[in-house]
DNA sequence: TACGGTAGAGAACGATCGTTCTCAGCGCAA
DNA sequence: TTGCGCTGAGAACGATCGTTCTCTACCGTA
């Protein structure tokens, strides 16, 4: 029942998430890949032979937490009701996120944030998941009968509410953008009565 | 004509503004003290009289960066017409800010996701800025007869912009939020005709 | 004019880091 | 059963880092 995984396969997850929880919890420079070896229980050696080097081990990360992020987004506009609802269950999948013990905001903006400029690779990944993330949105708006533009001030508010939880501590931000999308949805959105 | 400031107080100020060139550039942790004490024609003795650590260098330049943007925001506002006008010159400065060449984001998001966990000091600077420019904000969204919940969430979008543009490289999200400000201020201000 | 004290430059120290190298053990084949 | 080859653990290497220490030079006072 591996399905084609093979153990370096089941290896390879334990330790980039064992990275991920501690790139996230620490920043990516405080943490060192002895830490990363202590955490994910691979050798150094073993560690080199999966990924190559730190910065292939961050870029993992970061398209292991995308793909996640993409699941669980459309996971929440799934259990969503008609298409107005499936736009703001964006706001809903953050607000029970933001709430979470150990949330310290979004994983690419902070990696961006420390490494963008001097990691191409790092940019790079940050810039598709942001990339996906607008074009997730926007196919929600559009479908729910708004506006590209509506779309793209949707994401700011989702953007902004990230970053303002974090340095907050306030989880309820959520709500607030949440609140803000419905209004520029209804507004972008023609009344159908 | 030194108006009470010494030569240490110009050595500080050209310390501080070399440091906070180097760190918002590339990222604090890969910006060494040496690579500050060449680009402040400072020596590490001298640096280290002055700010005692690195840490506390961080912190200088955390605040020294909130001086410079409430003054900007201020200014900004000053320029702009009646009530309303100045809620938009907040993007109206985003604006002119993201087109600059060398953005990189919102240097207290990049210190905050760097080192907010680790060093409690630039976690605190962070917020303190972040409450004043939520601050800020509501000020201006009052005195245009809107709520502090629009306040909160056109300070959201003015979060947003931040970190879209200096992921996606368009500087004109700031267009975009401002747009969605203005359509939330009206939806949140009672007409007055 | 000379001596002593203080301030400052930058080399060096001790620590940490990413990555590699050495050695040992295990498995497979003859 | 033995020998060889390959894989993997973690110690070690070389580099970088924050901070301190040593030495020199300058200034002030007697």
């Amino acid at each position: 029942m591996t399905s084609g995984r093979t153990a370096d396969d089941e290896l390879r997850e334990r330790l980039v998430e064992a990275a991920d929880d501690l790139f996230y919890a620490r920043g990516i420079q405080a943490v060192g890949m002895d830490a990363v070896r202590e955490a994910a229980g691979v050798s150094l050696k073993k560690i080199y032979a999966l990924v190559g080097s730190k910065d292939e081990l961050v870029v993992a990360v970061l398209r292991r937490r995308a793909r996640a992020l993409q699941e669980a987004l459309e996971a929440s506009a799934d259990r969503a009701g008609d298409a107005r609802a499936k736009v703001l269950s964006v706001f809903d999948f953050l607000d029970a996120w933001f709430c979470e013990p150990g949330f310290r905001g979004c994983g690419f903006i902070n990696a961006f944030g420390e490494l963008g400029s001097t990691t191409p690779a790092v940019a790079d990944a940050v810039r598709r998941q942001k990339a996906a993330f607008r074009e997730f949105v926007t196919e929600l708006v559009v479908a729910a009968g708004g506006t590209p533009q509506a779309a793209v001030q949707i994401a700011l508010l989702a953007e902004g509410a990230q970053t303002t939880a974090a340095i907050s501590g306030d989880p309820h931000v959520a709500r607030e953008a949440g609140a803000a999308a419905a209004t520029l949805l209804d507004a972008a959105t023609p009344a159908t009565v």
